[in-house]
DNA sequence: CGGACACTTGAGTATCTTCAACGACCGTGG
DNA sequence: CCACGGTCGTTGAAGATACTCAAGTGTCCG
């Protein structure tokens, strides 16, 4: 086993990769010396559990670099994923004590934590912090939504298609964008991560892969790496409409 | 055609059937009086469409009496339902002027309707809309994220018997209820309306049902009014935790 | 009575899953 | 150094589930 992750000790918010994009967004200096009192820093080692759903979860957090997930298991062990979590995406929920859904680091993942009564008791006095987490909020709603129609309308290819170009866009909203077209990007699930995201089994998952491939629709390279030689056609396999390629 | 619905001209907040559940719940008698200001009433009948995605939108809503549905199309005529809006329920977002998805009535329906812009003032000045809009947002995001669970992942049959179980749930915090036990409640839906909640064909939705009542899960009286003679069971064939039969 | 509408049911088929075998990669330990 | 086991991914064959196409029922309403 590696090294567990270094343990950031403290930073200074005004310095963080995310401060623009967080729930923290619309704080001024003076509300963010209030929110360094009540954070700190936790790192997870990809493939480690944050919470576990139905755990007692006293924080609430920020996911500052690397990629998470929230996944709901029935029973039987069938999973489906309903969240993938990205830099500046808040993890928890105000006013809640125990987490809903399994919250698991796909990538080494640094989150900015929270103790959850001092935030909630801030996000009282601090308009700004409730506010840019209804914004945050609805943007998720949006795109949980857009799942919904992945999931129950869609092809298995359609899906396929419609995970990369998403991922793309986020890369490119990140601002790891070169040109938006011969665009590249690394696929930062495994099959069955994506299979659970698509609502498909992993067999299925690499088969759709492939035959994307022999389509040249994309380009492997190895088997993370993607290059889509043509935007709008992947736009078009995903069944999207094909207007803008414009994030949201 | 029938008559159009009448038109509600005004209605005082305080005698509002939604007054302690919608977006405005935690407003004082003072906000109150603001709100009255700005707001306006209007009635659909059913099957009218409230707006089309895509339209201008210059207000945003709860949902007083009646039930309307969230839909997205696809360009090929997929249509994926993403939202069952029920009393209380809210419409639209703060923040962006053009609906993102169909609205549609499916029965009568009464909608207590705010100007956008000097509600959006409002929710500045105003801390109790914004606080209780995150809350509603925060439960639609969960209802969304089980819905994925759902769509991804259950089969047809359990996809029904969660319809189902989810329909006497809410008819039961709307307090229809009467025991626990041999409940009784009215599909809202049409079979195709049920199909696009569920990403199933009508005819499967059909023959599911029709299997449901052949095993004794559920009793059909007409085509919309069933009797569930044991809730548990009905969970247990929605692949549920069969836990807390509570709501949410 | 006839038509519209919502729904049901049947038969054949497509898509995706399941089960299974196998290949590539990688760190570990003999 | 290489064999070993583990993880991750690919591919094939058979089968199940839900879809498509089609016909038909029941009810409401003019």
């Amino acid at each position: 086993m590696k090294d567990p992750a270094p343990i950031v000790v403290h930073q200074q918010c005004g310095d963080c990769p995310i401060r623009h994009r967080a729930v923290c967004a619309r704080c001024d200096t003076d509300e963010l010396v209030q929110l360094e009192e009540i954070k700190f820093y936790r790192s997870f080692e990809a493939g480690q559990t944050v919470v576990w759903s139905g755990d007692r979860m006293d924080f609430v957090a920020s996911v500052v670099t690397g990629i998470a997930t929230l996944t709901q298991t029935m029973e039987d062990g069938r999973r489906q994923m309903v969240g993938l979590l990205l830099p500046s995406d808040f993890v928890g929920r105000p006013g809640r004590d125990r987490a809903a859904y399994d919250v698991t680091a796909t990538t080494d993942l640094v989150m900015c934590c929270f103790r959850k009564k001092p935030f909630e008791d801030m996000m009282i006095r601090t308009p700004h912090i409730g506010q840019r987490l209804l914004e945050m909020t609805l943007d998720e709603l949006d795109a949980a939504r857009e799942w919904m129609l992945l999931l129950g309308r869609k092809t298995a290819r359609e899906k396929i298609a419609s995970l990369i170009a998403i991922i793309a866009r986020r890369d490119a909203a990140l601002g790891l964008r070169g040109k938006t077209r011969n665009l590249t990007l690394d696929l930062p699930l495994t099959r069955e991560a994506m299979a659970d995201y698509l609502g498909l089994t992993l067999e299925t998952v690499s088969r759709q892969i492939s035959a994307l491939r022999k389509d040249g629709i994309i380009v492997l390279d190895g088997k993370r790496h993607v290059t889509i030689p043509d935007f709008d056609r992947l736009l078009e396999e995903a069944g999207d409409d094909s207007d803008g390629g414009f994030l949201v």
